[in-house]
DNA sequence: TAGTTGAGGTTGACACATCATCCAATGGAC
DNA sequence: GTCCATTGGATGATGTGTCAACCTCAACTA
């Protein structure tokens, strides 16, 4: 690429904005959570995907899935919310090595209590600031991102670790 | 607020996209810098505010202002990169409270290898998806954010607790 | 049927961030 | 001078996130 090494004005600002926001705006939503609701934005995000549940169970992959977490970041969080007797893990009868997921009463009590709070704080610290068009290419940006970052890790799986040792096994004959 | 309890299809499309594209992005970035440098992202950020001081020196107040870091956070940041010898605290000769901090070779070192990836790593999966109107949104979206909380929370410091404290104290006569 | 592979999940170690608390030096107020 | 609130910083506890290693079970294959 023929780019210069640096940022251009342009991007500099924008991405000195976007950082810095990311992480105040990251931080405020946790902080309101957890002073209104006792929650962690981590377990906000395990409730709702719990809530949106018949009887409030699902199966710790399709959780995993959901939230694109890693898997040992889902089994950590649920250890800790599972001690403060906000979800409970079961086994599974159809596959004994899958978990499901199960939302008690005192999970659903905290959700119920910090999804108005923070629906409004959604309001009052972003969309209320922003007008429609700002909104729409906000999501559209993040889309892209998004899909790019995507498309690169699926293709940069097949050609990785996992296909050096296939080449590998192949040409020892292994 | 007569608003709605829930967000709108519009606000929920905006939302979700840039939740989950800032986490991912984050974490993207943290992966390579830590890959192509050994670097994390605070480390990163240390780094580049000490480069661009005369000598490689900064006082640990203007970096915490500079980065609008948490003091313990900062502490905590500089004790893990001076046991790797990447920086160096010094006493102030001019206040005994405060600490300056130098960077060494071996962080002047890091520093130099780590940018060049970094803004390419920017531009590939920031700026070169976007339209340049894209990126005035974003940078516009974002020091709106920013300083709407910025502004939230000074109007708040002083009716919290600290005003409280001051209350308490005048009216027991302390 | 025995061995292999892979998927689902757990665990321990470590880095990171926040909070509360503590300590030392400073700069006034008296 | 002596208090004393403030400032700059360090520390320990706790919660969070990632990585690597591990275990179990299921499915496939020789």
């Amino acid at each position: 690429m023929a780019e210069p090494a640096r940022l251009n004005a342009r991007e500099l600002r924008s991405w000195t904005g976007y950082h810095r926001m990311s992480a105040r705006f990251a931080a405020c939503l946790n902080q309101s959570l957890l002073k209104d609701a006792g929650l962690s934005y981590a377990d906000y995000e395990i409730l709702v995907a719990l809530r949106e549940c018949p009887e409030g169970r699902m199966s710790a992959g399709e959780l995993r899935c959901e939230l694109r977490w890693e898997k040992s970041r889902l089994s950590h969080q649920l250890r800790r919310m599972q001690e403060r007797g906000l979800v409970r893990r079961e086994t599974n009868p159809a596959d004994a090595r899958s978990a499901v997921v199960r939302l008690l009463d005192k999970g659903r009590c905290a959700i119920e209590k910090a999804t108005p709070h923070h629906t409004a704080r959604l309001r009052a610290d972003l969309f209320d600031l922003l007008t429609e068009e700002q909104i729409d290419t906000l999501a559209d940006i993040s889309e892209t991102v998004l899909a790019h970052l995507e498309r690169r890790e699926a293709e940069a799986l097949p050609d990785g670790p996992h296909g050096i040792e296939r080449i590998e096994r192949e040409a020892t004959g292994r």
